[in-house]
DNA sequence: GGTTAGTGTTGCATAATGCAACACATGTCC
DNA sequence: GGACATGTGTTGCATTATGCAACACTAACC
């Protein structure tokens, strides 16, 4: 833990950079993944992604309200998007959710669009930065709970 | 631009670690900034780091309706923490924004918060890789627009 | 000076969110 | 097995956030 000066630059550099990515990101997925809002679209990556996730997971996960989740999941149902799984022996509590086929299709429309702005500004790195890049964000990303 | 898998690949690993990254970075803001919200945050922080910015800018850059902006600029004022440069005779249209001083101690502290919990992702590594991963941010955010 | 265009604000409607209370299911303990 | 505790999802109600449209005001333009 040598708490000297260029670890420290480094690291508020780090911050101040991920809060400008996050906030683009922000709006770039309101500005592309119409109808779909920002929550609603981390709803649906996150249920495609976290196999047996439940309705209180994501709550936590988002830090919302489960009334917030309970009827953004609603709509997403109605929608035809999401659905619960139906019920298992081995289930504990609460309903497992998971994606329908058109949800995972809209996802991947959304998802596409965006990252073809990813793709463009990746444009002049060379295939060993982009995939340093992808290596230190997931790094990042799998690391110890802060 | 050659179009080869690898590099596809890196692309997509990007694009999904930066969704977490974002998704994250949202929820963390939530809970450690109250009782600032995401967007407010992110406000405090636009005005602190683009001089000479104005509501409209603002608008732009967040996706947002001008409308919106205007009641938050409004709350933010009569908390204390932003408010109008005085007229100068070079202003163009609008109204210059900056941050007043409880405005930047408040912006300080929930940074401060938030980049505690940076910090201890970063825990494991070394000084290079911590410089190595704020280059790439950096380069990332300034890149070409998408 | 008159016109055009950009900026910020407000009324109204809608969506998103939180809190509290509740019903229901699951787990625990005896 | 049954009583109790705990976790999960839902709904009523209030508050906040957001969008759209209309407006007033100001700066730019010719």
């Amino acid at each position: 833990m040598e708490d000297n000066e260029q670890r420290t630059g480094g690291i508020n550099a780090v911050y101040s950079e991920m809060e400008t990515l996050s906030r683009r990101a922000v709006a770039r997925t309101r500005r592309m993944s119409a109808p779909l809002s920002f929550v609603e679209h981390s709803l649906l990556t996150f249920i495609g992604t976290t196999p047996g996730c439940r309705a209180t997971d994501i709550a936590a996960d988002f830090q919302l309200n489960r009334s917030t989740i309970s009827r953004q999941l609603t709509t997403l149902g109605e929608l035809g998007l999401v659905e619960y799984t139906p019920q298992e022996n081995d289930a504990g509590r609460g309903r497992v959710l998971r994606l329908t086929e058109r949800g995972r299709q809209l996802r991947e429309r959304s998802v596409a669009a965006q990252r073809s702005v990813v793709t463009s500004r990746l444009k002049e790195w060379s295939e060993e930065d982009i995939a340093a890049f992808a290596a230190a964000l997931g790094r990042f990303n799998a690391g110890p709970e802060g």
